[in-house]
DNA sequence: GCTTTTTTGTCACCTGGGTGACACATAGAG
DNA sequence: CTCTATGTGTCACCCAGGTGACAAAAAAGC
């Protein structure tokens, strides 16, 4: 049998979760937080779902993956106690961008997020969620490339650069997303890490199969088309 | 000669910047802003130094770069008008991340951090960087590591995937940084995005060369050892 | 326009790391 | 203490992508 650990002012200081806060913000918290046992090896959320909660690892260790287009599964990184996870959870209408399991057995306290940031920082939740967009949610369309980078192949890699780059820079165009931006093959292949020889035979290659095309030195891509080389849902938004 | 943009409430607007905020605000945040010409290549903070100013790309493109083990830039990110970047300054004591440059000959408005929180959020600035340090500063490690990657071999990958583990589930040992953690080869694989084998034959190799042992299955590691062979700077904290 | 510089396209060749296969070691489970 | 499952060590072989080299094509100066 497995006996519940005590949570309070105390295991949260030990945890050294929450540091800035004040004791009577970390009890109000904690009255609103369900703690929760979760087995080794069972899935806590999946990536795509919506996400409702926040979480603090109170014990063991907690492990966030993704989903590669060839269905591996690219572990993103291990939380230690006293991390707070779901972190998607602050940024409004975003949906988790990991699957989160237990790596081992462990305790996770769970709180909405909105109680999170009220009590802790008084301040509404919907201004301090806009906030966070504003600012975080850049990062985290970085991270993510990055992530899904990882298992890869070169191709795919730069569909997922380009994708990025149609989203910040395109404007729509009667043959696709035009990108406001002369780049030369040697700055693709500096963001996605490759030499610029090979980016040029990809991109060649991607222009065969109409992928993209170019007007002089400027990039008409098509997101569908590019969403599918990369190997990712093609998900309609 | 380069016509100064005008800078007013529409023209943000324009930009799509700060949409949650009250036009009030939004003539507040600006009267703080000051407003700069970057010329095309010119660098407006290096990574390393100390990160005091938040800003916002009003016209052209920057970039967001780093310098890896072997000195090749590892170009990060492409900044769109409209976005805010120079992030770090949002959390205490951060240093920059990355270096930025223009891309494109730019406009950028800079202002203080405390500035750009205290009107948009009314919230005392050092709770709310306080906050973003505990929900988000992890995510900031991740995207550290995952950018470090890009250009690394797979011995320097694990080094710095270790270094990351020993930050997190490391305790001082007489030998070293004791991780607390069971770890396979294969966990570490899935983390780096390697083969099972060959992180075996690195592993070995690294044993050998005392940048880790194993007692059992647990590592220890020696973090100077490792930061070197990731080929990051051997910094003194 | 003409010249210089920067990009692009394409080679041939090399290498780090992936794959499959299998023996050995270790660790839980009973 | 034995049995079984899971992890480790080491092959031989293959391939995606790096490297260097160079010609053709575009841009940028002037």
């Amino acid at each position: 049998m497995v006996r519940t650990p005590t949570l309070n002012v105390a295991t949260v200081r030990r945890l050294k979760a929450f540091t800035w806060a004040t004791d009577r913000q970390i009890e109000r918290l904690l009255s609103h937080m369900r703690l929760q046992y979760v087995e080794k090896r069972t899935v806590l959320f999946n990536e795509g779902v919506p996400s409702d909660s926040l979480y603090l690892l109170v014990s063991g260790v907690a492990k966030l993956s993704l989903r590669s287009p060839d269905d591996e599964r690219v572990l993103v990184s291990l939380v230690a106690p006293g991390e707070l996870f779901g972190i998607t959870s602050l940024m409004p209408g975003m949906h988790r961008a990991f699957r989160s399991e237990a790596f081992s057995d462990c305790w996770v306290g769970a709180v909405r997020p909105e109680v999170f940031v009220t009590t802790l920082l008084d301040c509404p939740f919907a201004e301090f969620s806009a906030m966070m967009e504003g600012t975080v949610g850049r990062w985290f369309a970085l991270l993510y490339r990055y992530t899904h980078f990882q298992s890869s192949s070169l191709r795919q890699k730069l569909a997922l650069a380009l994708l990025e780059l149609a989203q910040k820079f395109g404007v729509r165009d009667a043959r696709g997303t035009l990108l406001i931006l002369k780049l030369t093959h040697e700055d693709l292949a500096d963001l996605v890490g490759a030499s610029r020889q090979k980016v040029t035979e990809h991109m060649k290659e991607l222009e065969r199969q109409q992928v993209l095309l170019r007007d002089r030195r400027r990039l008409i891509v098509h997101p569908d088309r590019l969403r599918e080389t990369a190997g990712l849902p093609v998900e309609e938004k």
